[in-house]
This record gives C-alpha cells, structure tokens and sequence, in this order.
DNA sequence: ATACGAAGTGGGAAAAGGTGGGAAATAATA
DNA sequence: TATTATTTCCCACCTTTTCCCACTTCGTAT
C-alpha cells in the first residue's frame, strides 16, 4: 500500500525520483494523469488498467458517436502518459502535465493508497493546512453541539 | 494504448509525424477521417474495420435515424482516406482535411485510446482549457460507477 | 568517529526523434 | 513530345531524449 509524503525535486530534465519505498509496488511502469486539485496522479499499470477499462468499450458501440463520451475520453486518455520508471526509480514528467500545475524544483509525492499523487510542494503545504484549519473548525462544530 | 498529447508540425508538404510512442500501434497504414468537433480521427487498420463495419450495418440498434445516420456515414466514410506511413513514421494530411479543420503549423495529436486525434495546436489549448472546468464532475463520474 | 551502503541529484555523451529540403519519379498540361 | 507541376523518396541537420556514470547526503553498523 503506498502511503506517507515525500519531498523531492524535479530537475531541468523533467525527473523525478518515486520514493525508494514506493518503486517496488509501482513496477517498471506507470501511468501519469491530470487531476482535480491541482495535483498530478500516478497510476500502477494494475491500477490504470481499472480506471481505462471504464472508459473503453464494452458492449460494441461505437463510443465516438456520444459527445460526452468523447470529451470523458480525451480527457482521461488524452492528457495521460505512459512512462517507464528507469534504471533508478525516475520518471519523467511531460511538460504539459508539468506545466499544467506548475511544477517546479521541489515537489511532493504523496501516497494515497492505491496511487500517488504529485504536487508543487509550495501547494502541497498550502492544501494541507487548509486541512488543519478545515479539520479544526470540523471538529469544533462537532464539539459544540454536544 | 494510444495516450497523451504531443505537439508537431504540419509542413508545406502537409506532412506530419506521428509520435515515435503510437508508431507501433499503428503499423504501416492508417485511415484519417473526419470527426465530431474541430479535429480529425486516425485509425488503426484494425480499428477502422471495426468502425466501418459497424456504420455500415444496418442492422444493429444504432440510435441514430436512418436518414441521420446516411449523411454522418457520407460525412466520415465518404470523406475518409487511407494512408501510408513513411519509412521515418509521417503521414501525409489531404488538403480537403486539412482545411476542414484549418491546420497549419503545430498541430496537437493526441492519444485517446484506440484512434489518434489531429487538432490544431490553438484549437486544443482551447479545449482543453474549457474542460479543465468539467474536470472536477468528470472524476466524480469516474469515481462512482465501480 | 569512521566506513559503508542506500537514496537522491546532477550532468555529459550517445542515440533517437522530428523537421526541412533537394533530387528523382510520376503525373499533368500545352 | 516537351515542359511544367506535383508527389515520393532519401538524406542531412538540429534538437530533444535517453543512457550511463559520478557526486552528495543521510542513516546505520562497526
């Protein structure tokens, strides 16, 4: 199970090390798609397989001919990528995912159970702590009430 | 799998490369037709049986009406063209395509599973920066049919 | 404290991918 | 038939990517 964040870098070359924990559940391939939340997921070959078998097709129609079907696909599909995780445990991100949710020097890998997701790290420890606060105000409210 | 989006140029020649990641998938030959919305599909071989045969029967229970269904098999079959990749993987776009959808320059091709899509470069940003506000419903969609 | 190994980062050289252009071949027109 | 235009094929360049090696840091064991 992947869990527990990481903080590492993104070079000039679009690299990214995956966390040395992570590298044997995530296997010599992955696959890297937009998310909502500004932040990037990281599919095991296993997990991707789920998500695309949703989207192709089942029972012989051609999934062209519906719009929202189109655009589900080229979102899904279109703005993933497939990539190797080579010799040391790096993947490259594309630019156009990179640059989607401005990814730069230092990035957080986050282990969500059956994934990972990547973040800017700066919107990382923002997200969070809006965690902390919505979690507070949460608990407070449910305090309060008693 | 063909996924992800690369952006290549289209030459006075109306060639085009086809990223090096689809050039196995897609072998020797393939079919470029007309799509739905700004673009241009291109097929597999295999793939493009599968489709003609399947606007061609009439048989099945498309829900389309028939006379719907005549002009939009004009509109993809009777404006699709077969053709071949060269030896260093280009294709070469008819003009009667590359008009319809006004490419020129860099042109954004992109992977949505089992066809290839051709749009223009400024037409795709523009898509896509649409849908980035579907994003959040699209994932909740994908989320909810386990 | 020192040595060692694992993990993460960076950079250079080689290979591959993408682009452009010219020559040869084919088709078109007068 | 001669000439011109268009298409096809091939080669060369340049950029990007890939592969490999080395450095550094950190934790652990001796």
């Amino acid at each position: 199970m992947l869990i527990g964040e990481y903080i590492h870098t993104i070079d000039e070359k679009n690299r990214v090390s995956l966390p040395a924990k992570f590298r044997k559940e995530m296997g010599k391939r992955v696959v890297i798609a937009p998310a909502p939340d500004q932040c990037l997921f990281i599919f095991t070959m296993k997990e991707w397989t789920k998500v695309s078998s949703r989207l192709t097709d089942h029972n012989n129609e051609l999934s062209f001919l519906k719009s929202d079907k189109r655009s589900f696909n080229r979102f899904m599909l279109g703005r993933a990528s497939d990539v190797e995780v080579d010799s040391i445990g790096r993947i490259l991100v594309p630019d156009f995912l990179k640059d989607r949710i401005g990814l730069k020097n230092k990035v957080a890998l986050v282990g969500v159970g059956d994934r990972v997701e990547i973040w800017n790290d700066k919107t990382w420890q923002a997200y969070k702590e809006d965690g902390e606060k919505m979690a507070e105000s949460l608990a407070e409210k449910l305090g309060s009430d008693k």
